[in-house]
RNA sequence: GCGGGUGUAGCUCAGUGGUAGAGCGUCACGUUGCCAACGUGAAAGUCGAGGGUUCAAGUCCCUUCACCCGCUCCA
């Protein structure tokens, strides 16, 4: 474990600059603008060799810890070990996956600004008043009247997600009658069918019915400039309605068309769900188990943002874990309690992590709980951003994956049901629960990056990167302190030996090269915990020096103790 | 999408219309030998990009791209 300590300078969260770990990142080859020499792509960052290799570590303990070893070995809420399998499922999914998970016409709600407010709302929650007849006329000319009048700019808007709701606010808010010119508003009872709403106004002298109804959209795509403001009732402040395409379209086929468009995956979770059926059928597994997958998602986000944080290509690390409804409430708390637990024992340990549970109102309309594992950002402070989420999904996918697909997904218990007479259990049929871990590698490595960022200025290397070892990228360095006197070859023998037991894990240095001090100092910056030196020492009495990276200091150990300490602090 | 800021060597930055610069870093050689040591030398730049004004543009104007900050958005 590296120790931060809550006293020195930077680790106090929101104060570290971005700016400088940022610089730091590109100068030492951990993220660099994607096509940067063409002037960088907005929203997309690469990794250098020590980030990938770092993301490379996050994600493999990620899979140690969440599918080969779930939880460390540790029991599930139902006395059992926890057994979860993996998936690699396709960026590139069936169309009606999206439309299943409900991605694709969630995605697509067009929105409108008013320029001079800066207010944003959804196009179709844009409601107007349009002028329907004068005062007396029948009923039914009226409706003639006003469905002829479609297309026609309405006398004055607000914004509501109904006709009843903006009915409500017109009659209701006085100012707006005010701002508005209404002199006199009153509603009129809904028509039996309450799909369409009248009220009577005075607009200066004008006496009239106006039905209230969201703006047709050709009113607003083509009059945009004649439709007044909900906020200010000014016209031409409205922009057209635009529609925010947050899921990536592409073409499948060499010779496709339109009619080929697919969508890259906006998450991983969809193939987990997909799979379901095929993964219960062929690998023997019993619920509660947990699938695994993780890889690239993509999403338009509007606003890319605040350096890899919100990136349109970032990759996931998702688990699906499947249980007995009656169970879930118990997973979901198992779960949410070791998602936070292991982002702990991986480096991010202060008051900079927390967890934090999701409001009732927050909450999706299929989810009965929600968890953030959140990190305070140095962009974010003194507020967090999420990491991972926890959510308690129900049987919401699996359900319209059932329904969309006309394939039964539900599951047969034969542990649950009645005691038949020879022992066994009559079994029940069910469709599960699922409990969704889903952590976000990039976000992983810029928190544990903004974590491991220090500055000591009472040290020769005043900048530092305190990386768990786990994490590093760079395992152990090797130094010959001259490069000469034997030194070499007994550094290069020890080089080899690290490589071989250590290389998988990540890098192995070794550098001869200019003083000791900034040797020390480059392998700071790039979070190689121990650094090993032979000396003219070494030559005599075959010991080495470690230098521990956080605190300086050194110790004298054996030659053939070297990988042991290693295996020790680092892990094999 | 709106507003503000920034963009010159790998990094930090200077350069207010007249030859493209410094420090650090990197590399080579030498000296040194346990904490960014010293000397000598070298490499490294479409001054973010495109257009315009001008005898002359890193510098002034326009457009555009990227990043940062604040709004907005965030299924």
């Amino acid at each position: 474990m590296t120790d931060s300590n809550p006293s020195s300078p930077t680790s106090s969260s929101g104060d570290k600059p971005m700016d400088a770990i940022m610089a730091l990142c590109k100068r030492r080859g951990f993220i660099f603008q994607a096509s940067d020499i063409y002037g960088g792509i907005n929203g997309f960052w690469d990794y250098g060799p020590l980030g990938a290799q770092m993301k490379k570590n996050l994600r493999e303990a990620w899979w140690q810890d969440m599918i080969l070893n779930p939880c460390w070995g540790r029991k599930g809420p139902n006395g059992d070990r926890v057994r979860c399998v993996p998936v690699e499922t396709r960026i590139i999914q069936h169309p009606k996956v999206w439309e299943a998970s409900g991605h694709v016409g969630g995605f697509n709600d067009p929105m409108v600004d008013d320029k001079e407010t800066k207010q944003r709302f959804r196009a179709d929650h844009l409601q107007g008043l349009y002028q329907a007849g004068g005062f007396g006329e029948p009923l039914a000319e009226m409706l003639a009247r006003a469905a002829s009048a479609q297309g026609v700019v309405p006398l004055c808007t607000v914004v509501a997600s109904t006709s009843g709701e903006a009915v409500d606010q017109l009659v209701k808010t006085r100012k707006l009658q005010k701002d508005l010119g209404i002199r006199a508003i009153t509603a009129r009872a809904p028509l039996t069918d309450a799909a369409r709403m009248f009220v009577d106004v005075e607009i200066g002298n004008v006496k009239a019915c106006c039905e209230v109804l969201a703006v047709p959209m050709p009113t607003l795509k083509d009059r945009a400039g004649e439709v007044p403001s909900p906020f200010t009732g000014k016209k031409g402040a409205l922009t057209e309605p635009r529609q925010f395409n947050l899921m990536f379209k592409t073409i499948v086929g060499a010779t496709g068309t339109e009619d080929d468009a697919a969508y890259l995956r906006p998450e991983t979770a969809q193939g987990i769900f997909v799979q379901f059926k095929n993964v219960v059928d062929t690998t023997r597994v019993k619920i509660p188990f947990g699938i695994g997958n993780t890889g690239t998602s993509f999403r338009n986000e509007v606003t890319p943002r605040n350096f890899t944080f919100r990136s349109r290509e970032f990759e996931q690390a998702e688990l699906e874990f499947f249980c007995h409804p009656d169970e879930s409430q118990a997973w979901y708390a198992f779960w949410r309690d070791f998602r936070m637990e292991w982002w702990k024992s991986i480096g991010l340990a202060g008051d900079n992590l927390i967890l934090r549970e999701h409001d009732k109102d927050e909450l999706s309309h299929y989810s009965c709980g929600t968890s953030d594992v959140e990190y305070r950002f140095p962009f974010t402070s003194p507020g967090f951003g999420e990491l991972e989420g926890i959510a308690h999904r129900g049987d919401y996918d699996l359900t319209q994956h059932q329904k969309h697909s006309g394939v039964k997904l539900d599951y047969f218990d034969t542990t649950r049901g009645e005691t038949l007479p020879n022992g066994s259990r009559k079994g029940e049929r069910y469709l599960p629960h699922c409990i969704e871990p889903a952590a976000g590698l990039d976000r992983g490595v810029l928190a544990l990056i903004c974590e491991a960022y220090t500055v000591d200025p009472s040290r020769p290397s005043p900048e530092l990167m305190k990386f768990h070892p786990r994490i590093a990228p760079i395992k152990a360095a090797v130094f010959p302190l001259m490069d000469k006197e034997g030194m070499p070859d007994v550094a290069e023998k020890l080089y080899d030996d690290l490589f071989a037991a250590f290389g998988k894990t990540g890098f192995i240095e070794m550098d001869a090269k200019q003083s000791i001090g900034k040797r020390y100092a480059r392998m700071d910056e790039a979070g190689c915990p121990y650094c090993f030196t032979i000396d003219g020492d070494t030559l005599k009495d075959q010991t080495v020096t470690v230098r521990d990276r956080d605190t300086g200091k050194q110790e004298r150990i054996a030659l053939d103790r070297v990988n042991g300490f290693l295996t020790e602090k680092v892990g094999a």
